[in-house]
DNA sequence: TGTACATCAGTGAACGCGCGTTCACTGATGTAC
DNA sequence: TGTACATCAGTGAACGCGCGTTCACTGATGTAC
């Protein structure tokens, strides 16, 4: 819990909403558990009185909404910057697997919030087609199209089926390693480059 | 909830017991929510009062465990069964494949309770290595071990870490569908095959 | 330059709620004599 | 066969707790004259 914050300044009011969202985030990693983001608990780590939360959120959902969005963004960079340091379409792909499960081991709580909660409690922009929208799936999806571009992979494949498939398993990775993490598992990046070696080859021509 | 039901016969107390795990999973089911199994929810469905649920129970989270157990061999069941229903190796992991999907969307809170949790909510059987001596593991790694046997798997392939990938790979369609339900995924059925397919093309020998 | 005032950022105290759990109890059931 | 009694299955009322949220407020900040 911080101590008491300063009173921001006459027009920089919102300066509260991006301590607060911090405050949020900071909560989530060091708790490991969403249940302990709490309005009292985020207001007391920003250094303000619960009600001021509701100057800058309408509700509790808004203000997780509001972290959820942050994280996701996040993830999209981290992807992207990964893939970027590749040319070779292949290439992109296994870099893009790898850091897409390496951010979600890193960022269990937020990884959890955005991809392993309830579907009601999920925030607009992952509803219906928003999500395929977004950047990191649409670039995934391109990607894979580089791939059948370059005939490296299966002419026949259809770009979306597959860059769901890829998705789901590195979903699958990800998401058993957060919610089991006791069990034996070999280690993270073997598993990954396994996988994806095992998947790929599969959808080789 | 059901009207009060009738005081158990003199040697009968655990009969309430199979109606506490009958109601919590009900629950589960109506309500689409893990937060909806309250103690008093419990008690209500089950027609008796809150503290009765202390009869069979040391506290919440022995009754929320004791449904996770139940639904984990029902899991067990329903994959082993449509595994024998084939003799081909090859086909009795496609059919394992889909029997586990299928559960897993057709029982989602379930499914959620023992394979979306936190680590630390998650029963003592699940801890370490007990995973892996359970049933459906267990048997999961044979059939691949049987793939191997009989060449249709390329040889180098570890059978621990190759059920490992298929165990993640099954999962992260499962789960994702189970999160994230709005995004206009391609028909169940159709993805799992086509991704198993695929995955099992880059296993063969 | 001084002062009255509107505005903005934020607060203290309290609300009603549902939760898990405890406690002292009740009353039907079967058994011993 | 009748009756006292121990046991077992279950209950009603209450506990303290933390939650999201509301309400009437305060007091510093900048502005107008």
């Amino acid at each position: 819990m911080a101590h008491r914050r300063h009173r921001a300044r006459r027009g920089d009011g919102a300066l509260l909403r991006d301590e607060l969202l911090a405050a949020a985030t900071t909560l989530l990693v060091e708790t490991g558990s969403a249940d302990a983001v709490t309005i009292r608990a985020v207001a007391a780590l920003a250094g303000c009185a619960p009600p001021s939360v509701y100057l800058h959120f309408p509700d509790k959902d808004a203000l997780v909404f509001a972290v959820s969005q942050q994280q996701f963004l996040r993830l999209d960079e981290a992807v992207e910057a990964a893939a970027d340091a590749h040319t070779d379409p292949l290439d992109r792909l296994r870099a893009r697997a790898r850091a897409y499960v390496r951010f979600g081991l890193d960022h269990p709580e937020h990884y959890r919030v955005l991809f392993m909660g309830h579907a009601d409690d999920t925030p607009d922009f992952f509803d219906d087609t928003s999500m395929l929208r977004a950047a990191s799936f649409a670039y995934l999806v391109e990607n894979v199209r580089a791939c059948l571009d370059a005939g490296v992979f299966r002419p026949e494949l259809d770009p979306l089926r597959t860059a769901f498939g890829l998705w789901a398993l590195v979903h699958g990775l990800t998401s058993l390693k957060i919610s089991k993490p006791t069990v034996p598992w070999p280690p993270t990046d073997e598993l990954v480059d396994d996988l994806c070696d095992a998947h790929v080859r599969g959808l080789l021509a």
